[in-house]
DNA sequence: AGGAAGATCTACT
DNA sequence: GTAGATCTTCCTA
């Protein structure tokens, strides 16, 4: 594909739809692996596949940041596919709210593999620092943010079988599979 | 106003 | 494998 009308017309067809947020944050997360995520930044994009990911819950769940009341618990109760951002350990981690508004869930990106830029990928903390995300795009909605960030359909339809595990760095998990990678990509955080 | 915990990362041994 | 950096967020007072 290398001319620009091939390119736009790629484009509007691999728009996510809300849809696509508005179900279990389990089902997104696997579904989000191999999405395209897309960083507008001085009229450069930087594309990267999303190879990991972990779905978080509410109140009943001891690793969500909706146990605790707040900010951030509100924000996953907003429509799907809002954007969440907040901070460990001085890092941004960026998430995306799922199911339905009123429920708090979302879903954590662990890794992704830079399609066309240098940069880090193979950490929550690291793939935020390579595509310049932090707390200003937190509670924008990824539909609604002037294209800074966006998220899109592979244009290759790769093949990619998924691996579950527990979930990485939480003290007390679920005794439920809620991290998703895809096997034998080498940009994941960690076996 | 102050403190503790944390969905991390890096560096060192 | 373990320790320390470093800062946002939430809780307590």
């Amino acid at each position: 594909m290398n001319n620009e009308i091939d390119e736009e017309s790629f484009e509007s067809r691999s728009r996510l739809q809300k849809s696509f947020f508005a179900r279990d944050a389990e089902i997104v997360a696997k579904e989000l692996l191999g999405k395209v995520l897309v960083r507008k930044i001085n009229n450069k994009l930087l594309k990267a596949r999303i190879v990991e990911t972990e779905a978080y819950y509410d109140e009943n769940d001891p690793a969500s940041r909706a146990c605790k009341n707040g900010d951030l618990k509100n924000t996953m109760k907003m429509n799907a596919g809002t954007i969440l951002v907040y901070g460990v350990h001085n890092n941004w981690l960026i998430n995306f709210v799922t199911g339905k508004k009123g429920e708090a869930a979302a879903v954590l990106i662990r890794a992704v593999e830079p399609l066309n830029f240098d940069g880090k990928g193979n950490g929550p903390g690291l793939l935020t620092k390579s595509l310049a995300i932090d707390k200003s795009f937190h509670k924008k909605h990824i539909f609604d943010n002037q294209g800074y960030l966006d998220l899109r359909k592979d244009k290759e339809n790769l093949d990619h079988e998924i691996v579950e595990s527990f979930r990485i760095g939480v003290k007390k998990d679920l005794p439920k599979k809620l991290r998703f990678y895809i096997k034998g990509n080498k940009f994941i955080s960690r076996k």
